[in-house]
DNA sequence: CTTCGTCAGTGTTACGTATAACGCCGGTCC
DNA sequence: GGACCGGCGTTATACGTAACACTGACGAAG
């Protein structure tokens, strides 16, 4: 058995008795009016009996373009990429894209080396976080890149998707006035990025707006822990804050731990909202008031944006609208 | 400015003026004692001036193969996997491989359209749970197979790597029968697979070796309500079990909010345990004892293997050793 | 003075595919 | 009856890289 290598072209061809060039016309299904309907059955046949499959470097090599594109997020230590991801890969099934992902090792990470040879095999990048350095390797190599969770006008970028964070903010704001409180705390995440900035001005904007005092910022690390621990300082403040605003689910769950360890009740004694929306968010006891954010709507309408901007269409920036998951961490303000 | 199309190698020896060989050669870092240091030096200038990347697509053609590698996660919707992917990655990298991840739509859902193109351009696959029509799509290809989570011998995989399932579900058992339990119930994944099975066999195995009666079981979907509902179900028994054994911390971590909501304690009232050590164990209030795997090592030590099946070395199964955290939902048995 | 080996390179080819450019043949139209 | 044309197919070529096989030239060895 010389079937030492996997079948080309070529001998799918010689099989159907035809000319290699005749069963790529076929393959590729350019043949209506140049190939007659027997050789097609014919080299369809071939191709069966051979267990063809076209070799992808050779195509991409000839075609000058593999139609894959890469995301690019920044953990998978939760499931709100998972879920953008999710919306990313079904719009890219759609279109007969392929899409990879790049777990970002740091959220904003080193620059990630499998750009470096990955940006030849890649026609374009969907990215929700990147370190500047990688932004402009990329961008050097003139690859198309639509940015997640980034702001519109920035970086080398061709378009920006982003959930309307301003309006978030603005809801949770509202909401906590509606419960009548007064004395906010904002968790902040220990993070440089403009999504937490925008939390951050749009919150004072609004505090400011009501003739509310600026709210105390404690920042925290990402994480349940940190949240835990940037809550315990903020709840030994006097007069001790009633509603501690999140940047984030984890913060939120991390601040409700941090409440009870103190043994304050939530939400009789003390509010609590999020952000995101996480599957923990709905785990944890009880579930988290917070900002819902369309996580597939975002992967879906990011990859619709790259697509566009392969098409050569210019693609204007998006965002796309919040909604507020009142759950049980919020209530009336004590007092 | 003629700069429409990326520069090749062509391109590069013409500025260094040498020929295409002589770049290859210098790239390829094939030069010693052929290439004089001084053309070394005027390539890998021109190299710069004219930020030439290699065309990865024609360089597979030509070697027959990309030094890519596909790991495939049933979701990423909680952080084991991606503590498998990092842990896989590291290997990758050190290696001068890329891993490239896919995440199975549906745990063990239907197959992947993307290996369908994508076999083309892999070297291998690491795959953690899978489709069966996925599974034989692969081995048509002839693709090298490393299984993560998945029965030795089965499947045609070169290769296994698991933790050591029975180990730690012993280590469970051993655990409350040293607090005393004696009824204790198994809150049963509803998924047909391997891990669970073990788990299932292994706990049936040691209850009966203990002289204690069969666990009464309760299937429950892989998700906190899951094991929410699972666990009402379990708890509402007569006698009450004192002890919950889960196959997953999602399902815990919903045993616990149901024991809650029933009005009993944890673990004063009913002991309960996890299995994976997720994120989530930290993070829900009281903290589960789980049985911590190694996932890191589990996606090293799977890219490894793959790596020494790549090289043609024969690789035998793995099993990787776990252990088990004890925190704050296990207790002494109540009455 | 020939012969040989080594260094320093270059010419050429092959990888597998997609497609532009061309050819053939039977039927139509003037 | 010859020019033309449309349906069918084929030949030839290019994509960018890696590496084999070769060529001179220059010392050294015989």
């Amino acid at each position: 058995m010389p079937d030492a290598r996997p079948p080309t072209s070529r001998d799918v061809a010689e099989r159907a008795g035809v000319s290699q060039a005749t069963v790529s016309l076929v393959l590729r299904d350019r043949w209506r009016g140049r190939v007659s309907p027997a050789r097609v059955d014919a080299v369809r046949a071939a191709v069966r009996e051979l267990g063809y499959r076209p070799n992808q470097a050779a195509r991409s090599l000839r075609l000058g373009g593999t139609r894959t594109a890469l995301l690019v997020v920044p953990a998978l230590a939760n499931d709100f990429f998972g879920r953008v991801h999710a919306g990313a890969a079904a719009v890219a099934a759609e279109n007969g894209l392929h899409l990879v992902l790049y777990p970002s090792p740091e959220g904003v990470g080193p620059a990630p080396d499998p750009f470096a040879s990955a940006s030849a095999t890649l026609d374009g990048v969907l990215a929700s976080s990147m370190a500047a350095e990688a932004l402009s390797a990329l961008s050097g190599a003139g690859l198309p890149l639509v940015m997640l969770d980034s702001e519109p006008g920035r970086a080398p970028a061709a378009a920006t998707v982003n959930p309307d964070i301003a309006a978030g903010t603005r809801l949770v704001v509202d909401h906590l006035r509606e419960w009548g409180h007064r004395r906010i705390a904002h968790l902040a995440a220990d993070v440089e990025s403009w999504t937490f900035a925008v939390r951050a001005a749009t919150l004072a904007e609004r505090l400011d707006l009501d003739g509310l005092p600026a709210p105390r910022t404690e920042r925290a690390e990402l994480s349940v822990v940190g949240g835990l621990r940037a809550a315990e300082r903020a709840l030994a403040a006097a007069p001790r804050p009633t509603a501690l605003f999140c940047d984030d689910d984890l913060l939120a769950a991390g601040a409700c731990k941090a409440a009870r360890r103190m043994g304050l009740r939530v939400p009789e004694d003390v509010s609590v909202t999020g952000f995101d929306d996480l599957a923990l968010a709905t785990t944890v006891e009880p579930e988290l008031t917070t900002v819902s954010l369309p996580a597939e709507e975002l992967g879906a309408a990011g990859l619709r944006a790259l697509l566009a901007v392969l098409d050569g269409r210019a693609q204007p920036d998006t965002v796309l609208p919040v909604r507020l998951a009142v759950r049980g961490t919020t209530g009336p303000a004590p007092g």
